[in-house]
Parts: C-alpha cells; sequence; structure tokens
DNA sequence: CTTCGTTATGTTGATTAATGAATAACGGTG
DNA sequence: CACCGTTATTCATTAATCAACATAACGAAG
C-alpha cells in the first residue's frame, strides 16, 4: 500500500575547515567553466547570476590554500576564467563520491520493504 | 596540507510520492513528541516555533495515508499530541539510516586522503 | 590610445521564509 | 457551565535570500 512511495533521498558535499567547500551547484559551474572558459558564460548557462557565481568561485578559492579557478581580467577576449588541477580533482572526487552516494541511497530504498 | 581539512558531509531524508516526507528536523520533533506528549512543549524545547511545527506534523499527517501523529484539543490537559504505531516505525527507520549514512560519510572522508 | 568582452564590486528592489502576537476552538474535570 | 492548558489558525512584521542593474577595472590587440 505505502512502501512503494516512500524512497530516501538526500544531498552531500564537501566541507574544508567545517564550511561548506563544494557541493552540487559548484560542481556543475566549474564543469561548465572547464568547458567554456568563461565564468560568465558559465553562469549563464545554468541560470546562476554572475554575481552569485563569482563569490561562489572566490569563496572556493579562499577556502582552502589551493586556488581552483583561475580567473583574469583583460586581454584581448576580455578576460578568461581556467579551472586547476587542483580543481580538476575536487571534479573527480566528487563525481565518484557521488555515484557511491548514489548507490547507497538506492540500497537504502530498498530497505523500506517492510515500513 | 590540505587533506585534513577536507570532510564529507550531508544529508538525507524520507521522501514520500516525491515530496519531502521527514528529515533530521521532524525526526527531532517526534522524539520530543513521544518523551513530553506535547506539541507545545516540544516545539519549545527545540526551539522551534509552535507554528511551524504544527505545520510540520500537519504534513506529515497528510503525506501519506497513515497518520504519525495523533493530535487532541481539549480536556483536563487542554489537549494531547501522541505518536502512532507507525511514527514509531518511522522513527526507527530513520535512525537506522542516519546511523548507516554516518558509516558512509566517514568512509568517504577517509578515502580523501589522496586529494 | 581606443576598442572589446570579461572580471570585479556595490547597491537597490523584490521575493520569499520565518517569527511572534493574538485569538478562537476544544473537551475533560470539578 | 466555568475553568484550564493545549491545539488550531490568522495576520502583520521582520529577517533573510536572491535577482537585476549599474559601473569600474583590466589588459591584449590593432
Amino acid at each position: 500500500m505505502c512502501k512503494e512511495n516512500f524512497s530516501i533521498v538526500g544531498r552531500i558535499w564537501i566541507n574544508c575547515n567545517d564550511d561548506s567547500f563544494i557541493g552540487n551547484g559548484k560542481i556543475e559551474l566549474l564543469e561548465r567553466i572547464k568547458q567554456l572558459g568563461s565564468l560568465r558564460k558559465a553562469a549563464a548557462e545554468m541560470k546562476m547570476s554572475y554575481r552569485q557565481a563569482w563569490i561562489n568561485i572566490d569563496k572556493m578559492n579562499k577556502a582552502s590554500n589551493k586556488q581552483v579557478v583561475i580567473l583574469k581580467r583583460g586581454g584581448r577576449e576580455g578576460g578568461i576564467a581556467q579551472i586547476t588541477e587542483f580543481g580538476e580533482k575536487i571534479l573527480i572526487t566528487y563525481k565518484n563520491l557521488q555515484s557511491d552516494f548514489e548507490v547507497f541511497l538506492t540500497e537504502q530504498t530498498k530497505k523500506l520493504n517492510d515500513i
């Protein structure tokens, strides 16, 4: 009657020094930056305001002692946004994490049979 | 340098028909109701406004076809709040779930060694 | 030294969420 | 049938969040 309507869901993120470091939103932002080379375009594509996108990147860059994205202004193109090697590592780490988490959620949902 | 500052954190909750059914806050509310027999006192103890507490219970009671808490007004005591057997089941289920989730989180945090 | 598109930053307004006050409704008990 | 403390509900105010606009700063290229 009831059981098939219930499911376990959730969210995970990475903390740095007990402050939120990166989660779903910033990961998507990183991926688009990597693809587009522009913070403005990345933000626009995912309908995030440029201001918020910039603040997100700024926080990430300052949270640990390693930069995640390099932002430069000026030049022929107006500026560039480039993901660092550390940023790439974060991407890979988070993807594996998210994948494991989804397995966990479906497993736990299966356990609900007897509720 | 960096790795020991990073940790994986997250939240999980139970959905019913793709709507949020119960999470940390409501679980704590349920526990206090069970202990105190009063919605007002339960809300006060955890510094949740009575209004929000009542809305939470109401949503839960209407989300599935089973009542989680029985609320009655009137009577010598002014009224009572009583958790149902289904509510107890939810409590147990969620605690096991939360316990497994914390194991998952610490496991994943250990994997961060190489970041 | 002008142009260009981006990064960088402040400010204002709008939308939404949460809080708290106030009050009605209730029903055992005496 | 009056009392009591709780549940039930409305309402206005406040708080917090977010979006949008405006504009300065920048630096390579021509």
